[in-house]
DNA sequence: TGCACGATGAAC
DNA sequence: TTCATCGTGCAC
């Protein structure tokens, strides 16, 4: 059973950054009425918390997002430019508000279409905002350690699409897995 | 109640 | 480079 690799809450519960990082190579798993769906996660990005002006909790506790200001390994889905879904892992303490976005999955059983893009693989792995609030210790959708432990060599980059953030737009917080085909941009 | 805009993707 | 499309956050 793929659950028993699931990660447990404590690995949420770490310095965004660090989590970005390790949440590379890992399954993310979508139970899909009866189809299980996973996908190899390839590219993410470290959104800090409310000082991080690139992230959504700069502007401050809102129904939006709330979920980022709540317990570490919960889902953060919302809906961007009208039309596509961003799927985010809560990490750090209570309050703290940081996520991870996952930005770009490599299809490895019941995945169909393009993923290398935040909406792409939300579109491919039927992610959307029913989903948002989820806790990712849970049967429906969870992320888990991949069967064989592989060593990555790890590409960091400024974040996409933040550069209005300041002098956040060009910290490092990007994070992918170099050489792989299914990044969304180079 | 109105309005400017976005952690995107696709077309041109 | 432009545009589709609409929820969100904040101004009025």
């Amino acid at each position: 059973m793929i659950t028993a690799r699931r990660l447990r809450r404590r690995f949420y519960d770490r310095e965004t950054g660090l989590v970005a990082r390790e949440l590379l190579g890992m399954h993310l798993v979508h139970r899909d009425g009866d189809i299980l769906r996973v996908a190899r996660i390839v590219e993410t990005e470290a959104y800090l918390g409310p000082h991080d002006l690139a992230a959504h909790s700069a502007r401050g506790l809102t129904p939006r997002t709330q979920p980022m200001f709540g317990p570490p390994g919960h889902a953060y889905v919302y809906l961007i430019y009208g039309m596509h879904h961003c799927f985010n892992v809560v990490t750090e303490a209570e309050g703290h508000a940081a996520a991870v976005l996952v930005r770009a999955v490599e299809p490895v059983a019941n995945v169909a279409g393009r993923t290398a893009g935040p909406g792409l693989l939300c579109r491919a792995m039927g992610i959307d905002r029913r989903l948002n609030g989820r806790d990712l210790v849970g049967d429906e959708l969870f992320i888990a350690r991949p069967p064989r432990r592989e060593r990555l060599v790890i590409v960091r980059r400024p974040r996409i699409g933040v550069d209005y953030a300041g002098t956040w737009a060009s910290r490092l917080l990007r994070f992918y897995i170099k050489g792989n085909r299914f990044i969304s941009r180079l």
